[in-house]
DNA sequence: TCTTCATGTTTACGTCCGTAATCGTTGGCT
DNA sequence: AGCCAACGATTACGGACGTAAACATGAAGA
């Protein structure tokens, strides 16, 4: 299920919160992104075609929520990354940061953290 | 500058091995794509006119290499994932493949020494 | 020199994407 | 009952992409 990345500005909007008619999703993304509401409709359709999220009518208007899960997606996305530039492995990606991206101490905190927490 | 994805195929041939004529290129990743070569000539114009690659002119043929460097290329990908997904933090990213693609030891074992060689 | 082959350039075409206007339907108001 | 406004659905359209064939050009061999 391949989201584009202006679709995924509305799954976006959804996962933050859920369900959302159509107006309120344009109420969250349209004036940030500068389309029309009418661009939004198209997307939530388009979205709606590929199954990646689900409408229930509630009166005269629809409820939209994901169905396609956030952490799918997430992990989708990255794994692909990761297997496009990094063959696979996590660690050059993070070498990469530490060497471009100066990260700050808390990111370097925060990643001490995750890696100790994590031995037995 | 945006690169597709099959040129990004080109791209990796370019920055693997460098300069290649187009026969090369064609011969690294047109049958592991299914492309013919006209495919990749295709490919390749493009991302001369994108001013990714450039080239040279070897006798009866033309020597290409990459204009984009892979680590720029690199770079933007990853920090367009990270802002996109993780909020322009790498830990979350971290903690996400913690917890969904299982670590190998080995991933760890790396991390923990780029954290540690990373303090003062 | 004329032809041919290799190599780069141009053109083609169906699909997806971004962006949006228009259409059709249906519930609510008068 | 008839009209209007609100919604979702349909249609539109230029540009990028994936894929590839056709074309041009120049060098090499006959």
């Amino acid at each position: 299920m391949k989201i584009s990345t202006a679709e995924s500005v509305v799954m976006g909007a959804l996962w933050r919160r859920c369900p959302l008619t159509a107006e309120e999703i344009a109420g969250e993304v349209a004036a940030d992104q500068g389309w029309t509401e009418a661009t939004v409709k198209t997307l939530i359709n388009r979205l709606l075609n590929k199954g990646a999220i689900g409408a229930e009518r509630e009166g005269r208007k629809y409820l939209y929520r994901p169905v396609l899960a956030r952490e799918a997606y997430v992990e989708a996305e990255s794994q692909g990354l990761l297997d496009r530039l990094f063959d696979g492995r996590l660690a050059p990606l993070v070498s990469h940061f530490s060497e471009t991206n100066k990260l700050t101490p808390e990111d370097v905190a925060e990643l001490k953290k995750l890696i100790e927490d994590f031995e037995p």
